[in-house]
DNA sequence: CAATTTATAGATCATCTGTTCTAGAAACGA
DNA sequence: TCGTTTCTAGAACAGATGATCTATAAATTG
């Protein structure tokens, strides 16, 4: 056998990703990769394959160590109306750190690759169905449970909170400042009441 | 004197537009804007600057040209309850045409520029501005009218439409389905109710 | 028409792009 | 220790990029 790899990809990876997450997929050239996980061209080649594959590779770790994180409670099978509630107030905690004010790379990646790869296009219907579906099923559970009004309709309380959600995402990263953001959000929040 | 221009700025304008719209600012490159517009790089940069420039002028044209007509009703000082939902009405229509399949040109421009372009995120922070002052002023007037139930609160709900017509637009770029997205856009007019 | 001015088409420039290649260092088995 | 293999650093490559420059064509004034 041979010498062994120097770098750890998962290291390699994660520093991928912030820069694609911050910079985008055009203004992160292959040298940028280079200099800020401080793995070779050839590294990055052998392991991960082509720039379009260390993005695609990138954007996988995203959703499973950003997004699915992030979502975690909210999805919890016994979730209701707290943890939706706690999820909100997540997002407006997430505003302050530096990471997030990138907004969402899944929804960053729709908006510069999806209308040119499928792939794109197919992980942000899967965001967006997701989203919906973690309110939706939180919501049935909260009416359920009678902490909402009667005449409340979960699934379309859970399109807005959604559709917010990815909207407060674009605020942020357009630079919009944090508490005309969380002004939204409230206003999202309001229509549970 | 001598010689006159042999394009018309606001036609070469129109085309830069169209490009920059439905590629992004990275992907279009100053040879497309030649090759779309038909006008040479002498005449692209002795008009309009350099490439960002164009891109200044294709944004500041789409946001009186594309975005300001589309709020023309809305904005209209009788506006109220039938022009909010005409307004949603129109953003499903417009869904159908190609050119918007490509999303809003403001939160595709702040995506992938806001955050290196002070002005970018300016125009972005405008359009918000706009947006929901538009649909706050119509829904006070809707309840001025006596168009909404008495306990309606027309910030919040403007606040709402707002963002559910950005994410609405995000989607669209995303190449989320209309069906889909007009959704999205029912469940959001469904708090008025 | 001649002179001047301004437009055009497209060649040209330096730099950057994604990718591949080369030279050599490092780790393993024998 | 040697030979083999797999790694790394970074040079090299072809093509693209934003911007400028050159040569020439066209329109106006006198």
């Amino acid at each position: 056998m041979a010498r062994h790899r120097e770098f750890d990809p998962e290291v390699a990876l994660e520093d991928a990703m912030r820069l694609f997450w911050e910079k985008g997929y055009h203004e992160t050239s292959v040298r940028d990769l280079v200099a800020g996980t401080g793995v070779s061209h050839a590294g990055l080649y052998g392991t991960f394959g082509n720039k379009e594959e260390v993005f695609a590779s990138a954007l996988a770790r995203y959703k499973a160590e950003v997004m699915d994180r992030l979502m975690a409670e909210l999805t919890a099978p016994d979730a209701s109306l707290p943890q939706v509630i706690g999820h909100y107030e997540r997002l407006f905690e997430l505003g302050k750190d530096p990471r997030f004010r990138a907004g969402c790379m899944i929804c960053n990646a729709a908006v510069d690759r999806a209308h040119e790869d499928p792939e794109i296009a197919a992980q942000m219907h899967a965001h967006l169905e997701n989203l919906t579906a973690a309110f939706r099923a939180a919501l049935t559970r909260a009416k359920e449970k009678g902490e909402v009004r009667a005449d409340f309709d979960p699934a379309a309380a859970a399109d807005v909170l959604a559709a917010t959600q990815m909207a407060m995402a674009l605020m942020i990263r357009g630079q919009v400042e944090l508490k005309r953001i969380m002004a939204y959000g409230r206003s999202a929040l309001a229509i549970l009441k």
